[in-house]
DNA sequence: CCGAATCCTTGTGGATACTG
DNA sequence: CAGTATCCACAAGGATTCGG
């Protein structure tokens, strides 16, 4: 098997940015574990291979990737476009639904981060009173 | 048994208010699937007891509920209130960081809302062309 | 290369019954 | 009233394997 060492990856709790890696409270959350992250992948609009967007995510495992990207693409968050090449080649986009998302899920991300010492503190607090 | 009409119970999968109901796409969620509810039941800020929650939750199981405010409060979302008379009073009670995670889910809610028709939309066209 | 198919493990939520 | 204690069902995620 191949040596991988995905290079910054992206948490699946989503809203995730580096800083939040610890993250404090199962933060919001879109659909399935990996739809948000999927967003982040692809917020740039530069449309993506399956595989290349297995690296950002921990390498998930084809199947799961496949059942987040095929209920994303029934919402309409998204379009998978086959080319019709060989080797295959099969890309993904978000739509501008797709997109739209990004606003709350910014807000979101953001929320976290601002409070996300506050909810570490509160953890703590709550293992001093009941250890 | 006593015969319960929840009168109008809000969804589990949050975010909702009625018009949302038939829910197009798992919309955002917070945490667990009944976090958000109780947020928005104590969203007034009023204290609510134990009983009183469990009505808006579609008679959500104590031991659920337990679950779901133990991790709140945990969190710093709310705070539990035990009164020491007989019988108990408990009350709960959201938090300013609380509180302030109602911004963010009026965000995510707003979204829903103004795109659930293209989300059903998207859907429909989904099945059309694989049915 | 992009998945589909299969099987398995786990976490989350829920039903029911019982207690301080 | 406000929970615990058990047991259980199911969906989601994951490992592995196979196919177009």
């Amino acid at each position: 098997m191949t040596e991988q060492s995905s290079p910054q990856p992206l948490s699946p709790t989503l809203f995730d940015d580096p800083d939040c890696a610890g993250s404090p409270s199962r933060p919001l959350r879109v659909g399935g574990k990996w739809t948000a992250v999927v967003l982040r992948c692809l917020e740039d609009g530069a449309p993506r291979r399956f595989s290349e967007l297995r690296v950002p995510l921990h390498w998930i495992t084809p199947k799961v990737l496949t059942e987040t990207l095929r209920s994303m693409e029934r919402d309409g968050f998204l379009t998978r476009t086959a080319h019709d090449e060989n080797p295959p080649r099969v890309e993904y986009a978000l739509t501008d639904l797709g997109r739209s998302l990004l606003t709350p899920l910014d807000a979101a991300c953001a929320w976290t981060r601002a409070h996300a010492p506050e909810i570490t503190e509160a953890r703590a607090a709550y293992e001093r009173a009941a250890p």
